[in-house]
DNA sequence: CTAAAAGTCTATAGATTTAGTAGTCTTTAG
DNA sequence: CTAAAGACTACTAAATCTATAGACTTTTAG
């Protein structure tokens, strides 16, 4: 039950393009330097953010990344889903569910598995980017208090 | 962000255990039949749900497993974590949290990462093996209202 | 027009985890 | 003693994750 370096690297790519679009583009390589993130594979998962309408890129000299949503209208479950896929703790609770139970047991727990992913799903969407960036803007003290 | 073989079948086990101990310990070939899982592998799942006290064993000729508590006493979340460790998101809102985050980037995530830890725990929690002892014991028609 | 900066696409490889198998040993009722 | 049943340890095949690599396209400054 755990989330991928997808989602991690991924949900702190598109918040460094939140604060630092602000300039112009940013580029793969500065949020790479920034986030301590390879270049190459930092690419996939801007790739996945783009195609999902997440973000934008331009392309050519003085080119980069900029969001294509405001921040307000991103939120944590966008990122996550576009980066991972559906979330979902099975397979037969998925929105795309293929796999219906053929098994009848499977059916006394799907409530448990239905109910686990629709809240994942509230939780995660409850956060927006904006939320992130207003939070990554406060005094460092401030933050430090999260950090043990 | 999905549950390993490892939860959805031990679930099924524990639950099984549950439904047929009225008639002694049950074996884990009849577990395995019922289930269609292999008696070798389900091996491993029932040592795991033993070691965290779910269940206990009788060895020995008509040996098997019951379980160690009542049901209303466990709850799904005891299963799942005992089969797969710690129900969190990201290594660093664990239980126990070896890897304190070293950039100050994931503190802003991690409010996120915390609040959705707490939430996957309570939801899993909520449920208890006598919920789905319960819910398995209703009629067929209402049981299919669950399967697609 | 061309060079350099920047993104795009597809394939591949190494590492890790998952899922399952196998062999050998111990316990216990009858 | 013996057959049924669990316990322990090691191993392996397959899948997934985490990148890395190479060749290509777009754009603009000069």
């Amino acid at each position: 039950m755990k989330l991928s370096t997808k989602g991690r690297y991924g949900l702190r790519a598109i918040l460094d393009i939140a604060l630092n679009q602000n300039t112009g583009p940013v580029t793969i390589h500065s949020i790479a330097q920034r986030q301590e993130i390879s270049d190459r594979y930092l690419e996939q998962l801007l790739t996945s953010l783009r195609k999902n309408g997440l973000i934008k890129s331009i392309r050519g000299f003085q080119g980069g990344y900029i969001l294509n949503k405001e921040p307000q209208d991103i939120t944590v479950g966008d990122v996550i889903r576009a980066l991972e896929g559906p979330i979902a703790p099975v397979e037969c609770v998925d929105d795309n569910r293929q796999g219906l139970c053929s098994r009848m047991e499977l059916c006394v727990t799907r409530k448990v598995w239905e109910d686990l992913r629709k809240t994942m799903n509230e939780v995660l969407d409850s956060y927006t980017l904006e939320d992130l960036v207003r939070e990554s803007q406060k005094p460092k003290e401030f933050v430090y208090d999260y950090c043990i």
